[in-house]
DNA sequence: TGTACATCAGTGAACGCGCGTTCACTGATGTAC
DNA sequence: TGTACATCAGTGAACGCGCGTTCACTGATGTAC
């Protein structure tokens, strides 16, 4: 990594994380492109060196959301260990995990209405993350009584909803939304129900 | 009703009509006052007749949408007739209908970044809204084993979150994050599975 | 090692634009007599 | 019923502002000889 090359050093880094920062502090329609180069110490003009225009660089950071997204999850996925459930747990709070320790990238991939078709680096990377979680469901879903087993991308998307939907709700700052449970609590005991429900774990306790 | 009262005849409403629509199509910050007031025929400066300013008409709409949607849910719900598990996914499915139906209000509500607090007003129809859900779960609670039970106020959130999470992610415009499903066929197996898991219905099936 | 040159990241001024908001106004409506 | 007046919803012009973007420039860096 060349460290302070040219003028700048990693203008375009810079520039990328003063936008999730900016992002997750107004909004991806609230953030502008002048702000994000004045965080980086730069005139207003330079970001034009490094990205096309002011959404080049939302998709960027919508980019590398997934990349680092795709990456976390697969961390926590561990390949399946020490078992499907176990790994699948640990996927979903690294799902909890990541939107909250990124929240400018998180909402420039699912809140900024850049699609994810808008590049191919972008469609790769978002591909690599779904697969990540289909991956998961499809280990579990292996393990589920087969009369009573949905699809795995059915069984994917509702973990994605639920978990999505605590972030959205409870996770953010939205002060309305409040109930006495963390998101964290409420994911693993959400999870817990359906899966349960799916017959995978016994009726009564025990993980 | 007043029709066509004055110059315009209902114009704070037709403000609010204008906005909601607005917000639909270019999101809570892309949304300005100058195009909804274009919309509703009437010069930039007219809204101020009305309004305070820009905020007050997001407010507006959130108002009346947490209004709607609480007549509506209380509507499905139907004093949890016939039975409090109808009437339960009853209103789920109210819920996906309002989402579709009213997005631009739905987005002000949930995505605009106004505080449920901003307002009295806002607060009590909020209020009232998650009253009506919470009474739903509560009713159903109450046919749940005790030592498999969790707090209504926990049951309410993960229904909410799961509706929420297929709004956002499969409900709307997102290109990406396709499934196979229609909305309506993951919240009511989303449901029903985490229904299954609560114990609520019969392992096997029959609703 | 030293010099001349090419490259190119960042500058600063400028532009056109559309927005939110204000303000004096105007003209239709409602009301008092 | 008719007239005079008060009210107030909507107008049009204007403002200040900040944004996205362009463009000729400048000056530091890298490279060829």
């Amino acid at each position: 990594m060349p460290k302070r090359g040219y003028h700048h050093g990693n203008l375009r880094q810079a520039l990328v994380e003063a936008t999730s920062e900016l992002i997750a502090e107004t909004g991806p329609q609230g953030f502008t492109l002048a702000e994000a180069a004045k965080r980086a110490g730069v005139s207003a003009a330079a970001p034009y060196r490094h990205f096309a225009g002011r959404e080049d660089v939302i998709v960027e950071v919508a980019t590398q959301g997934y990349d680092l997204f795709a990456d976390l999850l697969d961390y926590a996925y561990d390949d399946g260990k020490p078992t499907p459930l176990k790994a699948f747990e640990a996927t979903g709070r690294a799902y909890l995990a990541f939107a909250r320790k990124y929240p400018g990238h998180y909402i420039a991939m699912f809140e900024s209405g850049v699609s994810p078709g808008a590049t191919p680096d972008l469609a790769r990377a978002c591909e690599r993350a779904t697969r990540v979680l289909t991956r998961a469901a499809e280990a579990l879903s292996a393990r589920i009584p087969p009369d009573r087993r949905p699809p795995a991308a059915m069984f994917a998307a509702h973990v994605t909803a639920m978990s999505h939907g605590i972030v959205e709700l409870y996770a953010r700052g939205l002060p309305g939304a409040r109930t006495p449970f963390t998101p964290e609590e409420l994911l693993e005991t959400g999870i817990g129900i359906y899966l349960r429900g799916l017959g995978f774990l016994p009726p009564d306790d025990e993980a």
